[in-house]
DNA sequence: GTTTTTGTTGATTGACGAGTCAGTAAACTT
DNA sequence: AAGTTTACTGACTCGTCAATCAACAAAAAC
């Protein structure tokens, strides 16, 4: 029972943050969608911060996976530069639902340190990524590049959250390659 | 001392957020740090989230103000989007306590609407006067490129969050420029 | 010099929510 | 079948906080 319960609830709180817009659920509206009552939510997860972290944990996880299985198969750098980017906006985390809940996550980060933890090396491993993917392409100059499209990437998240109607993802990647395109163009 | 009061008021509610890190502030904390009881605050003004707008506006103007400072002296297109950089990065704007308001602001305005009405304006302003700037330098291309520059601008405020140490205002601008110079560049 | 307006606070109210606990029920163990 | 662990809940405690109120002081108006 115990990882079926603790599964439906980090998604229940993501959900629910995602369906708020903050922080302030309470662990019975939590428990609520994930059917059980709060008492429940309390015996798996000892705090209501321990939950928030498991969400984080999991939204990170799903990410990562993502980027991974993309650069499994992509072949030379720029492929695995374009792989990185389809991943950072693939449905599964440029969804409504999980931008809102990135953006809470990221104020969680100013105060607790283990979510800030989180985020960095959340943020670490994506700045990795790109260097090795962009070493070959443009030398020196990798890091500023990296740094540059690290901030473009969460920017175009944030300004996500402020649209209405679906997201669009195309339209997101297509800034992001645009970025690239002329800094690749640029090294020659 | 109305005027006074809410001014210190405004004030109080920016830095203490930004101390704490959330929205999670009570009227006692912003109240003491402003000098007064928390019953003279709910005096002043209304509500706990009339005085969360309150500051959000007053962070928005001080920005605009600097903004529209800076255009006033500024000569051709490149000075008028040197200068919008400037002043988003300038010391006013880009501390630390200014930077995590922001941010929750920005969480304030999924749940509040008055607050994403605000946010939505900033955002319009930014977007036309980078376009009025681009227009001559890229033609056709200054709307992907406005959007981009905007989602690199916030990003690169969201980044500093979680960076520790003082903010690094030369490092942003230096990444925004980069970002322009190779649009430039590219329209010829 | 009294009335009114403005500035101010301590105490109180009322609601809400995290976390605990005592207890029930079902599933395994021996 | 008795005991033990696991799954689960309703009711409760305890604290916190936004907002209100009743009161007081001081300045302004008349």
């Amino acid at each position: 029972m115990e990882p079926i319960r603790k599964a439906a609830l980090v998604n229940a709180t993501i959900t629910e943050i995602g369906r708020v817009g903050s922080l302030d659920v309470t662990v019975g509206q939590i428990a609520r969608r994930a059917g059980m009552s709060s008492a429940l939510a309390h015996h798996y997860f000892g705090s209501k911060e321990d939950m928030f972290l498991a969400a984080m944990r999991h939204i990170l996880t799903l990410y990562g996976a993502e980027v991974r299985g993309a650069l499994a198969v992509a072949g030379g750098p720029e492929d695995r530069l374009r792989a990185i980017l389809c991943a950072s906006f693939s449905p599964t985390n440029f969804r409504r639902e999980a931008v809102g809940a990135w953006l809470n996550f990221w104020v969680l980060a100013q105060s607790v340190p283990q979510a800030r933890r989180l985020l960095a090396v959340y943020q670490r491993r994506l700045r990795s990524n790109l260097l090795v993917a962009l070493r070959p392409l443009v030398g020196a100059r990798a890091e500023p590049v990296a740094d540059g499209l690290g901030a473009l990437i969460d920017g175009l998240y944030l300004r996500e959250v402020l649209k209405s109607g679906p997201p669009d993802a195309a339209a997101a990647v297509a800034v992001a390659e645009g970025y690239l395109r002329l800094h690749l163009a640029g090294a020659g």
